[in-house]
RNA sequence: GGAUAGGUGGGUGAGUGGCUGAAACCACCGGUUUGCUAAACCGACGUACGGGGUAACCCGUACCGCGGGUUCGAAUCCCGCCCUAUCCGCCA
């Protein structure tokens, strides 16, 4: 969530920035109630503190007096306390009632868009940062989608899914289930590659820790959870990553701290049906390799556009077709301040199928995360959050399936050869 | 699932009602000494919120797992909850 503290210094920044997601007037007015109460707060914790600091220094005298004998003289002051602690009572509740109503109004608000993010209100004013340039791959008239290359080669399967679990829980199999550890393998070895620390986290969260990416309180829907327990199933590799570092304060020189995670990611998703999720393209569970940096604010900018750059690496070597987007401020995820898109050419779907996400965060999951780092100087101050997806599995195994269909089989990237053992799924 | 023990500052750990935001030690940081390193010595060393100051900083309040209660006053007493460790059982 924003700070209070950023929206009263630069409310105008952050009003513009909230009009680029389409707040409207009306969606508005809660800045400045969220202005208000926090005024009210401050005026009413100066009360607060002041009750108490008399009470308190009645208290030390009562002990005083006490300690000389004077009976009388400290039961007086024994009554003045009592009157102060009934109102400092009633201060202090009143207290809660404004952290919990600011608080609620601060969930409310999504993070302000950062000045480079094109407005928009639907994916077509997404902004095309990288096109691609190169002639998609020309596949013949009988080109068959994935699903049905799953079939034909045995790869994955669906209706087997559904009997062990229920539908979007693929069964990959034989040179399928294999390509996509494969997958894993190369993207988490590109990621360690590239600076980035291992991690393998647990896959069932607590409340917490699904509070401090934001899963909650409002997205519950989104992730499947375990009542018994009271844990979630991650929904990507991000909540229990970031998580790390919740609470935590560390040292300016240890900045940044990257790093990278597979894991699968389980999604309820409340979404569409038809077309254009039929075989892997929209599924309840899927393999991602996540990569994770908590920045220094000075250059997590930079550090977003070096992530992008990871992504693109990855796609080329994978020698498929992809584009980048530039999310608009009505595309944009609630918690982002600017965010990239991966698209994968699907060539017999004949469409784009997103495959990774980059965004940075900047303080607004360091805030409800109270994520911070120490300068040099002693200051403390909230980090930077950036993650992204390098790479999702599922759509980018369609993509391949798709592309690389000739008559003679499916073709393996080059690169991942090491990986699969194969050359071809014939 | 059963039985015990325990949750205090970055770590170890003292603290059973006021002088404890918290001893001591270790780590970290600054300094002295030193050819360098080490050792030794000196000093500083929690977080949040609020108030004051251009600022270094100063003041107030809260926080000893979480929530409630007793009391003029709670880390300390009482109640509920959560968590962790160990042993037993079960199990990959």
């Amino acid at each position: 969530m924003l700070q209070v503290k950023v929206i009263r210094e630069e409310k105008q920044r952050i009003v513009n920035g909230l009009r680029k997601r389409n707040w409207s007037a009306q969606q508005l007015k809660v800045i400045d109630r969220i202005l208000k109460t926090d005024d009210e707060r401050r005026a009413t914790q100066k009360e607060l503190d002041d009750a108490l600091a008399e009470s308190n220094r009645l208290s030390k005298q009562i002990g005083a007096l006490m300690g000389q004998g004077k009976k009388d003289e400290a039961e007086a002051l024994k009554n003045q306390v009592t009157v102060l602690k009934t109102k400092s009572k009633e201060l202090e509740e009143h207290m809660d009632q404004l952290k919990n109503l600011l608080d609620e109004m601060l969930y409310t608000v999504p993070n302000c868009p950062h000045k480079s993010v094109p407005k928009g209100k639907t994916p077509e004013d997404n902004k095309v940062a990288k096109d691609w340039k190169k002639p998609f791959p020309a596949l013949p008239d009988d080109a068959l989608p994935h699903w049905e290359l799953a079939k034909k080669y045995n790869l994955f399967d669906l209706e087997l899914g559904v009997k062990l679990t229920g539908a979007g829980f693929p069964v990959y199999r034989g040179k399928g289930a294999r390509l996509q550890r494969a997958l894993i393998q190369f993207f988490l070895d590109e990621a360690v590659k590239a600076g980035y620390e291992e991690i393998l986290p647990p896959h069932l969260v607590n409340e917490d820790t699904a509070r401090g990416t934001g899963q909650l309180p409002d997205k519950e829907a989104q992730m499947y959870k375990c009542e018994l327990d009271n844990l979630y199933l991650i929904p990507t590799a991000e909540v229990p990553v970031t998580n790390i570092l919740r609470d935590e304060i560390v040292p300016v020189k240890d900045l940044p701290i990257k790093m990278t995670a597979y894991t699968p990611c389980f999604r309820r998703e409340a979404g569409s049906y038809g077309a254009h999720v039929r075989g892997l393209n929209r599924v309840h569970q899927f393999d991602k390799v996540e990569i994770v940096q908590i920045e220094h604010p000075e250059r997590s900018y930079q550090t977003l556009q070096a992530m992008v750059r990871h992504v693109e690496k990855l796609m080329n070597k994978l020698e498929l077709p992809f584009r980048i987007l530039l999310l608009c401020g009505g595309d944009m995820g609630f918690a982002s301040a600017k965010t990239y898109d991966f698209e994968v050419w699907s060539a017999a779907q004949k469409r784009w199928l997103e495959v990774s996400s980059v965004s940075c965060f900047e303080s607004f999951q360091s805030n409800r995360m109270k994520l911070r780092f120490r300068d040099a100087d002693g200051k403390i101050e909230l980090a930077h959050t950036l993650n992204g997806s390098a790479l999702a599995l599922a759509r980018i195994v369609a993509a391949i399936l798709e592309n690389n269909q000739t008559p003679e089989g499916i073709l393996i990237p080059k690169v991942l050869w090491k990986y699969t053992g194969f050359k071809r799924i014939d």
